[in-house]
DNA sequence: TTTTTTATAGTCGTCTCGACCATTAATGGT
DNA sequence: ACCATTAATGGTCGAGACGACTATAAAAAA
């Protein structure tokens, strides 16, 4: 912050990128925009764009989510900046900063294409091929950032509706997480964990097919998880 | 990324700020520059700068850190991304967005005013004043950030020199919490914590003041904790 | 030598967690 | 109507982790 006057400095352009996360049929999907122009013409991409002149990031990022996904109302959404991206060759044509956040969605309208003719849909995260610039990387951070925060915090919830079973919840985190977790356990450690759901008091259940229906929860205050709800470590051990 | 040609975009000024943090004297502590000019002259800030050309921002902050600090090798340090602030008014003269980073150092030398002539010192965390720009805010999230990742990561031993004792490295953690800590239960909890630390094999020992010798340790290859070294829960339940 | 200081070793009870098994309440098929 | 299936919910049991605490060892200071 020094030296204003002793360095010349760089003019550069200043986006957000958005890894716009939901689970759609029991798989972790990412919304993504396909590019009309060069270059990666025809790749798919995560939404985002500039700054505009009187704009923080975070401002950027939830306008940008409102476009994107057609949605009315944003503003309870899961929104969390992840990193910042600067590598001089990132973009070809010019010097690119792009500050990415990551957005979480609990239902899942198929996205009405945003303000750019672009083409916009879901896809599954591990279908998501090769995306255009170093957006890959950004959406492998997303996916490493989340489920970290699955085992501390209480933005499990962001993914559920308003109210929703404790089966649901756990949908999440397997999904997430790609692992099978054992449902009584899953159960005590959510319920014992204070704030972390609420139950509905009406008593209310959910019909979702077959077999007993489920109680159904909202959101706790609660943001973080103390004990934490470790991640099952892997098998193998190299 | 879309719409590079419909939308107009703002150039803006791109810098990093440097969240340099050291143990020194038991205390936790942050190296800070003096402003010469305005705006916020004579007041304390984090060092930091401009991105040059054709630097990313990972670069520009070691870039720095070598420059402020007047440290030789900075390879081996810590250095890691908090996040990025870009409010509009952040600073009064023009748009700035800046990445701030989190640098941990082990031994702490007196810094050598960096290459500006302005004075560079150390200064306890609790101490650090009013800063200048949104400082303050950097600062404090960087404390947060370490003071969580010392519970699920193995970073406190970015702040010990290459070898150390059990005793320094609960140091690391009581100072950067403000909790007092059990002695055997950490070193239990360390030592069975695999790859956290390796005890230097020579049975050296460390001779720092009266009492027992302690036994040598160097940084282990693990990288991160599990399970996790919980912070204990503050007493006061609101 | 005695006291003080710090490192290290060990104990014990509580709590958590993973791996189970059992029960309940719904649906679908025969 | 009856039974198999499915999913939610409730509970048990043993291993392990952790907090609180006591004891021993090895050095310097008094």
């Amino acid at each position: 912050m020094e030296g204003y006057d002793k360095y010349a400095f760089e003019p550069f352009a200043v986006t957000v990128d958005l890894a716009v996360l939901t689970i759609r049929e029991g798989r972790l999907q990412v919304l993504l925009i396909e590019r009309g122009q060069e270059p990666y013409a025809g790749r798919w991409a995560l939404p985002g764009g500039f700054l505009l002149p009187h704009e923080s990031a975070g401002t950027a990022a939830r306008r940008e989510l409102a476009e994107e996904t057609g949605l009315a109302d944003v503003s309870g959404l899961h929104l969390e900046q992840l990193r910042t991206y600067s590598e001089p060759d990132r973009d070809p044509r010019m010097r690119v900063v792009s500050v990415a956040y990551t957005a979480l969605l609990p239902d899942a309208p198929e996205p009405r294409g945003g303000g750019d003719a672009a083409r916009a849909r879901w896809l599954p995260y591990d279908e998501a091929g090769p995306l255009a610039f170093d957006h890959d990387r950004i959406l492998a951070d997303a996916h490493d950032r989340i489920g970290a925060k699955l085992e501390y915090t209480c933005i499990a919830t962001a993914f559920c509706p308003p109210e929703f079973t404790l089966g649901e919840l756990q949908q999440v985190y397997e999904t997430v997480w790609g692992t099978a977790l054992d449902r009584p356990n899953f159960r005590r450690k959510v319920l014992a964990t204070d704030g972390f759901v609420a139950a509905v008091p009406g008593a209310a259940r959910l019909t979702g097919g077959r077999g007993k229906p489920a109680a159904l929860y909202r959101a706790g205050p609660a943001t973080g998880l103390h004990p934490p709800l470790l991640r099952p470590p892997r098998e193998g051990r190299p």
